[in-house]
DNA sequence: GGAGGGGTACTCGGATAAGAGCTGTCCGAGTATCAATGG
DNA sequence: CCATTGATACTCGGACAGCTCTTATCCGAGTACCCCTCC
């Protein structure tokens, strides 16, 4: 029970492509966090799917946000690669079994079932008061505010 | 990105154990519930690992909770069922790759991790506030209060 | 009648296969750029 | 000198294997009960 790694990649990616001006292609976005290129490809595309990034074709093209960095969350972006399901899936155990009860019975969800939705509830609302831009922000007031701007150069310069 | 099915077997579990007055093998519990009797003895081992639940071997043994229901919470379940390893691991992303930062920097966590443990402890309080107490009083309120005694009836008859 | 010993049946516990999902890779479809050519 | 046209190189997108983890199963180790035997 673990969070797919591509989560942790995807978000950096969108803190990145938050601070620069045109699109970046996958493959240098690969190259800068030396990860691999195929791979994130397909995280990219995850994002794409979920309308989070728009994708250009051709010889300058690339991903490029389609929202403003503040009104992506972090939630959209785990949504987007892991998809909408929830961790907890209820299989209406209490129905089974030599005393189960009967379906018509259940008309309140089972509570355990109901107490984990809550738990997930909680996860999910943390997620989603953090932006990408926050994180950017942060990023920024840690890493230094010129790290984006080398940023920006390696991949103009490219390698 | 799915929580095992097993955690949810577990919780039931230890909700019906929470009722009985003796140890209740697996083999019962299994069939209680109509599931898979040896993979839902996997679980019942977590939980003794876990120390959740004492073992009594022999005839008349089985499974008995080690502390009263109310001082069991689901997070000591999920915890036991599948480990108290995080749902998020940094890989330190921002180290690796051409323009990473050097480790001596990398004092504060990385923001990213930082959000994504937040929102995992947001979680975790939540389970942390239910105990198997709770949900056993939920349970009878719902089903009736007759339900367990039912069960116990049954696990005395046995199939 | 009571105590001891052996057998039996039942329990848990860990070691062992099958399946699904995540991780990683490849090649084809599509498009903007650039250069060459003709007017 | 400018517009058109073709080639080119670069991009994304989905289809294809390898591997780890979850799911499912089995058999051996250990223990309490029960019955039989002996005193």
């Amino acid at each position: 029970m673990k969070l797919s790694g591509g989560v942790e990649w995807a978000i950096h990616c969108c803190v990145v492509l938050s601070k620069m001006d045109g699109p970046v292609p996958a493959g240098k976005l690969a190259g800068l966090h030396d990860v691999s290129s195929s791979y994130l490809a397909k995280q990219m595309q995850a994002l794409s799917r979920g309308g989070l990034v728009r994708s250009l074709q051709g010889h300058a093209g690339g991903y490029v946000l389609t929202r403003p960095a503040d009104e992506i969350s972090i939630l959209d972006v785990v949504f987007a690669v892991e998809g909408k399901q929830p961790l907890f899936v209820c299989t209406e155990i209490r129905q089974r079994g030599p005393l189960g009860t009967p379906p018509e019975e259940c008309l309140a969800p089972c509570p355990i079932a109901k107490a984990m939705m809550t738990a997930e509830a909680a996860w999910r609302d943390s997620l989603s008061t953090i932006s990408i831009g926050d994180l950017a922000r942060q990023v920024s007031s840690t890493s230094g505010p010129e790290a984006f701007q080398s940023i920006q150069e390696w991949f103009s310069g490219a390698l």
